[in-house]
DNA sequence: TCGGCGATTAATGTCAACATTCGACATTGA
DNA sequence: TCAATGTCGAATGTTGACATTAATCGCCGA
């Protein structure tokens, strides 16, 4: 939480609120309400509900109160579509760049919590953190402003993957993305790429086996 | 002018005023004097200039006032790379569902535009309503978003791309587009993904050609 | 003379009161 | 009975006053 300001503050409460489940997908999120419980004005919760909005993780309409995302196989297929594309583009930069030590702390940081068996939320923070730093050695601001922008809801989504003991989700979490983290300091920009959005194709595959919906 | 309440028509008159040039790249937007040059209040200037960042064509900073993004070759490229990325996806999309009509009247527009000689600006506002077109038929919210998210930059930089005489920037946009609505239609889905990348890339290519910089 | 430091000031951040709008429910009329 | 319409309540949209912050400029001392 380095964040400035009561809105940022109030969107980051209301984040992990809707992230813990707190806020259930769908559910409704009334300003005055949210003010009250944050001890802030609602002016502050408005400002700090349009950055969440920014993020995808909500919807807000004219007049209306504003929504959590429900989460639906559709919207997960044309979500990592988009993160593949995105993810595809940041691997050819990373790889491009070939800044080796970009990004080991992180995937030092995930491989820890994984062996740790840390809760499943860290571990899905670590994946992202990883995520994080190919997109930061790829050194491309519109680029990664778009990756912010669905970051949350990829964050959602792996939550929902990775809710149910026995998900398999972790076991070859470590073994893929050393995996992607060598062919990105091979700086071989093509199979990169491909790489990328291989490996956020298999992550869809495994995340549409556990949505019902 | 669809969009309701006092913020989204603030966001309307200062993204034209930045558009027309009463703005230069770079420059600092007070909500003070917008919000009385304007007549509205701070605050609906301030959530209006929380829309303009959303679009990436403003900044803003912790007690600092909202600038104008500076126009650079590096943030070109970078921007240029990540709607490749985004248009690939779309057009993609787009070529799987194969709706025949989707972009046509878009097409036809565009097409009376230049050969009515319209203006700079309508041409440029043509050309994006076409790719909207393509988005739109691509059918995937997220992607969407993205695409909303540059689409101002993007226009800006078109804006600039187009404004001296005898810049030969729409002597082939009819054609090019012509060519490019074809493939969507034929429902090539390869081919439609590599046809708008490198579309993106050759107006890449016309753009750095007129950025001194 | 120069460099650090504090008051000034001009901007943004926050708040609470008031205006507007939407959806639901009751009402009325054919 | 049913559909169009009026009314009501609860939420968001908007505003202006007040609090807070950061850059600037001048002062002071080494």
């Amino acid at each position: 939480m380095n964040a400035r300001g009561i809105a940022a503050e109030a969107a980051h409460m209301i984040r992990e609120a809707i992230m813990d489940g707190s806020f259930r997908p769908g559910e409704e999120l009334r300003e005055g309400s949210l003010a009250e419980s944050l001890t802030v004005s609602r002016g502050s919760v408005r400002e700090g509900l349009s950055i969440l909005e920014r993020e995808g993780i909500i919807r807000t309409g004219w007049h209306r109160p504003a929504t959590v995302i429900p989460v639906s196989r559709d919207h997960a297929r044309n979500l990592y579509r988009l993160r593949a594309g995105l993810d595809r583009i940041a691997a050819q930069g990373a790889a491009h760049h070939t800044r080796a030590d970009g990004f080991s702390p992180a995937l030092e940081s995930l491989r820890s919590a994984v062996t740790d068996g840390a809760a499943r939320s860290e571990v899905v923070r670590a994946d992202l953190e990883f995520h994080d730093a190919v997109y930061e050695v790829a050194d491309n601001a519109p680029l990664t402003s778009a990756w912010q922008a669905i970051r949350s809801q990829i964050r959602l989504y792996q939550l929902v993957r990775s809710a149910e003991p026995e998900s398999g989700y972790d076991s070859s979490l470590v073994a893929e993305h050393s995996r992607y983290a060598e062919i990105l300091t091979s700086g071989d920009v093509e199979t990169a790429g491909r790489y990328a959005e291989q490996h956020v194709e298999s992550a869809l595959e495994g995340l549409l086996g556990r949505l019902g919906d």
